[in-house]
DNA sequence: AGCACGCCGACT
DNA sequence: GTCGGCGTGCTC
């Protein structure tokens, strides 16, 4: 009956259909059938029409022929998913425990039709076929002279209504035409600069090297980003596509300003602010070629680009290179993965890498290069810690230490300027002496604990062990043991109070969600029109001014006792990302970092600039307790409005994944926790439960199997579930 | 996700 | 007797 089969994945949202379908392609379609095309087809019993993906084709079927059911139609003219990136799909679905569907949806542009203009033309055939009222005797009148023309223009032009057109569509008196709307403003175009021995030996390294993938190790002003720039224009002049992501709060004007400058209208930008009809105009230049540079978040690294050069990711420790919603990809992974399918390059640059890539990078998997100097010789700013339980001893209750006071005070004098960092999250409660830095942990996860107001009980957010809340400190018997908060809104009262005069800005999470909030704000400091800058750690990137003199991080322990893993390192990131921000043009910069733990090794390997023992030290724990990169940490959350539904689901399902891993517990290669609350338990009405496995690379691939058929296999009801595989972030 | 099939109670 | 409740399970 067929001669072709195609196999489609289904654009619909169920995980009973998470499974490739058979369907035939009829003789009038088998010309036109392509992998990558969307397909129009009928599913299940009803005479429902969906959209499905073409994946691959073949000339024989296993599927009973009675059942096979024919393609209706074939939407796209051309592949709108390449090759390569079908296999993306199967390879994220595999990684990340997802279903295709998801998979499938981050390759597809978010949007269609609406991102076209719709031009009229006159269909003569039918012209004469009815009876004409004078507003539409106008519009084809005019059309009989101008052979097409936009339906905005026309209802502008002649001044009649959208229903006069649309009418004479309906009637078949007009025909619809699509064209797309994009425009691109003519910009001047800036040299390239001369790079340093040290930026060009990096590039030089990156393209004659046979490696895949290169971490660019450079300190904050070394120049990577020239770096970057030249690589691009070299895989530019062979006509090869690059991808420069950059974490979401770094795309700026400033940052696109700077690409633009160097490549003009060769760029495609992808950034959360665009419309779905915005994005889809970018999307499509990428797919014609018209662009050859895609500039974005993380899920540009889905642009439909055809050869690849270069992949930058810049700032690669950040965390918003890990998806928020599924599949919980990690870009990093998927721009390596990218980077073999399609015989491209990664560069992954940071001044402060993550263990994990640095890790890849000691194991061979990755290229290390280092860039160690400054471009501009500028000076590295003074770094100092302050003792804030001495301040306490000095009858010093603020979170001001007289220091950071004294200093804002010779900034404010000098006409400088001030930035106070201050950690948001520093309201989830752990617990810790004012006397002695003494934090609460858990001594199976070495994590802080949480304290929990329901029930007056610490909890470990790993592995669900409960701990007494204690009204004296275990270490110094002192009793100024106290859970641990301050937010930006209290800071900014404070600070108003001690420096009347002083001109004082908030920014932080509220103010952002402001449209304009950060533009302003930025600019109005540029202008030095702040002279004092109270914000979380999102001040400490793109903030690059010459008359910055004091930073101070108000509260360093904040990061450092978060409930997570990782939170040493995130510290480590913060203060050396903070530093960089103070002195960076001739004024020698003062960075003071307050915290109750001085004698602190991260805080003091910050402090003295010293990644290399950061890394050494902070490895070895990772190894002694199992975390990654040693082990694969999987984080299951089951999420819903229903609270006692949600115990009870997750409860149930832990057994069942008990059950099956048994032999996997015996050998040694997993480690099954039982399920906890979310260290934020509720959040927008819906109740979160997690459960943590740690499992070996051996036993990763049949760990998965099992994680499907629990979680994946059909839909919960009135639970949603969350899988992150070695993702789990602050 | 839809949609049909099917096995129970309250209705012209 | 039958209309319709939504629980269950299948869809190439």
């Amino acid at each position: 009956m067929y001669n072709t089969f195609v196999k489609v994945i289904l654009n619909n949202n169920s995980k009973s259909t998470d499974q490739l379908y058979s369907y035939g392609v009829p003789q009038r379609l088998e010309n036109l059938v392509e992998e990558g095309k969307r397909v129009s087809i009928n599913f299940g019993r009803g005479k429902n029409i969906i959209e499905g993906l073409i994946v691959s084709i073949t000339s024989t079927c296993h599927y009973p022929m009675e059942k096979i059911k024919p393609i209706i139609e074939i939407i796209d003219p051309s592949p709108v998913v390449s090759k390569e990136m079908i296999k993306m799909i199967f390879w994220i679905r595999e990684r990340y425990i997802c279903k295709y569907s998801d998979a499938m949806r981050l390759m597809l542009p978010s949007n269609t039709a609406s991102a076209y203009i719709k031009h009229v033309y006159l269909n003569k055939e039918t012209e004469y076929n009815i009876k004409k009222t004078p507003q539409q005797l106008k519009v084809i009148e005019y059309l009989k002279e101008h052979s097409s023309e936009s339906i905005k223009e026309l209802t502008k032009k002649l001044n009649v209504s959208n229903a006069v057109v649309n009418n004479l569509i309906k009637r078949d008196v007009l025909k619809e035409k699509f064209l797309l709307d994009y425009s691109s403003n003519p910009v001047k175009l800036t040299e390239a600069p001369l790079l340093n021995q040290e930026q060009k030996k990096a590039y030089e390294r990156i393209i004659n090297s046979d490696k895949r993938a290169f971490l660019l190790h450079g300190v904050t002003g070394s120049g990577k980003t020239e770096v970057y720039m030249s690589l691009i224009e070299e895989y530019l002049k062979i006509n090869k596509q690059s991808i420069m992501l950059v974490p979401e709060i770094s795309l700026t004007a400033q940052t696109i300003d700077r690409f633009e400058k160097r490549f003009g209208n060769k760029i495609a930008v992808f950034h959360s602010r665009l419309s779905k009809k915005e994005k889809f105009v970018q999307w499509k230049r990428v797919y014609k070629r018209e662009a050859s540079i895609v500039i974005g978040a993380r899920s540009a690294i889905f642009a439909p680009i055809r050869e690849l050069g270069v992949i930058v990711i810049d700032e690669e420790h950040e965390d918003s290179y890990i998806s928020s919603t599924s599949p919980k990809y990690n870009t990093i992974e998927v721009a390596i993965k990218m980077a073999y399918i399609l015989d491209g390059k990664v560069v992954l640059g940071s001044a402060t890498p993550s263990l994990n890539t640095y890790h890849m990078a000691m194991d061979g998997k990755i290229e290390l290069l280092e860039m160690k100097k400054r471009v501009k010789d500028a000076q590295m700013p003074i770094m100092k810690i302050i003792d804030m339980s001495a301040e306490l001893d000095k009858g010093n209750n603020t979170i001001i230490s007289e220091e950071l006071y004294n200093s804002i005070k010779i900034s404010l004098s000098k006409k400088e300027q001030s930035i106070l960092f201050l950690n948001k999250r520093g309201y989830s409660g752990f617990v810790t002496c004012k006397k002695c830095g003494h934090t609460i942990r858990c001594q199976r996860c070495d994590v802080s604990m949480t304290y929990h107001i329901a029930g007056n009980i610490l909890k470990c957010h790993y592995c669900g062990r409960t701990g007494r809340v204690s009204y004296k400190c275990p270490k110094c018997d002192s009793d100024k043991i106290e859970q641990f908060s301050a937010g930006t809104q209290y800071v900014e009262k404070l600070v108003k109070q001690i420096f009347p005069r002083a001109n004082v800005e908030r920014m932080d999470f509220d103010s952002m969600m402001d449209k304009d909030g950060y533009e302003n704000i930025y600019n109005n400091f540029k202008a030095g029109k702040i002279d004092i800058l109270i914000g979380t750690q999102m001040l400490a990137k793109g903030f690059d001014f010459p008359d910055v003199t004091t930073v101070g991080v108000l509260s360093a322990d904040a990061i450092l006792n978060l409930p997570f893993y990782n939170a040493s390192e995130k510290t480590f990131q913060l203060i050396t990302q903070v530093s960089g921000r103070a002195g960076r043009g001739h004024k020698r910069g003062r960075v003071f970092i307050q915290t109750y733990e001085p004698e602190n090794f991260i805080i003091n390997t910050a402090r003295d600039n010293n990644y290399d023992l950061f890394l050494q030290e902070e490895l070895k724990l990772r190894k002694e307790f199992a975390f990654p990169p040693f082990i694969n940490i999987i984080n299951i959350c089951l999420i819903s409005r229903n609270e006692e539904l949600v115990i009870k689901t997750a409860n149930e399902k832990y057994l069942e994944v008990k059950d099956a891993v048994k032999e996997m517990i015996k050998e040694r290669s997993l480690l099954l926790y039982r399920p906890v609350p979310h260290h934020i338990y509720k959040v927008n009405d819906e109740y979160r439960i997690n459960l943590f496995v740690k499992v070996s690379n051996y036993s990763l691939a049949n760990f998965k199997k099992i994680l499907r058929t629990v979680y994946m296999d059909k839909d919960i009801e009135n639970i949603k579930v969350s899988i992150n595989i070695n993702t789990d972030t602050i």
